[in-house]
DNA sequence: ACTGATGGCTACGAACAATAGCCATGATAG
DNA sequence: CTATCATGGCTATTGTTCGTAGCCATCAGT
């Protein structure tokens, strides 16, 4: 390459996921990313269509994060459901990012597949897609509620979540437990 | 009041909620609501403080909206749950403006008021909010993942919330089961 | 009629996204 | 070893939007 790089398209969108993080998602502007990555706003078009293009790349990076955390953990629901708590407290703005347009949807839906293994085995593979709705759609919901501030009832939330967790876990596998 | 008024606070938001609705967020920008008031854009500023303070301003209204209908409804939970999702599906973009830190988390809280009298009802006060607090995230995170296009794994989404919304009434009131 | 508070307006400045077009660099062909 | 040229970065610029400043017109109440 002619021009020695003064940066790349990873640098470009881990400042980027690092704006995002401390000044939610008004503060990634294009120079500001410029700025931290040492060039000025216009090169970045050079790797970037554009700013829309540019927090899809991170909401894409943070969608295969999570994925990646949840790959890691145990295979336990109950630690899936922690990681997936533990992920959007670790990067609440990334959160949210990932449920809106921007992200493609198929990434999203990656996330899900260490709970689809979960509930296969837990459940057996006809309810498990089912199983796997029922336990993301709740932690997905909860964590948003909860960074919404839309608790206030009163109540530790940590405790909430585990309450959640084991009511949604006793209601699966009974189902299949001793009757068949 | 001195000068004849071409508009109103109640017109400014009833605008700036239908653009959310048409072009999402990023289209309603204070020219075009004002155009569609009949106004300049300066003049929004005599009653609107910023562009946040008017969209935290249909983010409310949007609360109550919800609130409002699931008042309405018959106060079973079944229904309730329908009655959320229908109000996402009707006014996806004011949903996903509601879980966003610009509304207030009290009008966002209050949403849950209906919920709260019939868990109470289901399962008595001493575990209602842990079963409001279980229905609302559940049905709040499934709709915002529906939106998201995060459910890709085939099936009839009516079908699952259908089956959702059967398992959680299900395991909150077992003593209703057949089974016992 | 006069005064004064108020809503709307034009004009303007600041921030930001994005484009146009130039320049410097260095890999590669000859 | 030199000429070529594709490429990354830069300055300059345009268009859009938010928000403010300051003026003018309009009526309510003296």
């Amino acid at each position: 390459m002619p021009t020695p790089e003064r940066t790349s398209l990873d640098e470009i969108v881990g400042a980027a996921a690092r704006l995002l993080e401390t000044g939610g998602v008004a503060a990634v502007t294009m120079q500001a990313v410029a700025a931290d990555v040492g060039v000025k706003a216009p090169s970045l078009y050079k790797r970037v269509r554009d700013r829309e293009a540019l927090l899809t790349l991170v909401g894409n990076a943070a969608a295969d994060d999570l994925t990646q955390r949840l790959d890691a953990a145990s295979g336990r629901i109950e630690d899936l459901l922690l990681v997936f708590r533990g992920f959007a407290h670790e990067r609440p703005e990334a959160f949210r990012l990932l449920f809106t347009t921007l992200v493609d949807a198929d990434k999203l839906a990656a996330t899900s597949a260490p709970a689809l293994r979960a509930t296969t085995a837990a459940v057996g593979p006809e309810h498990a897609l089912d199983a796997a709705r029922l336990l993301t759609a709740w932690a997905t919901g909860f964590v948003t509620m909860e960074l919404a501030g839309a608790f206030r009832l009163g109540g530790d939330l940590d405790d909430a979540y585990d309450y959640g967790i084991a009511h949604l876990v006793g209601s699966l596998v009974p189902a299949t437990d001793p009757a068949e």
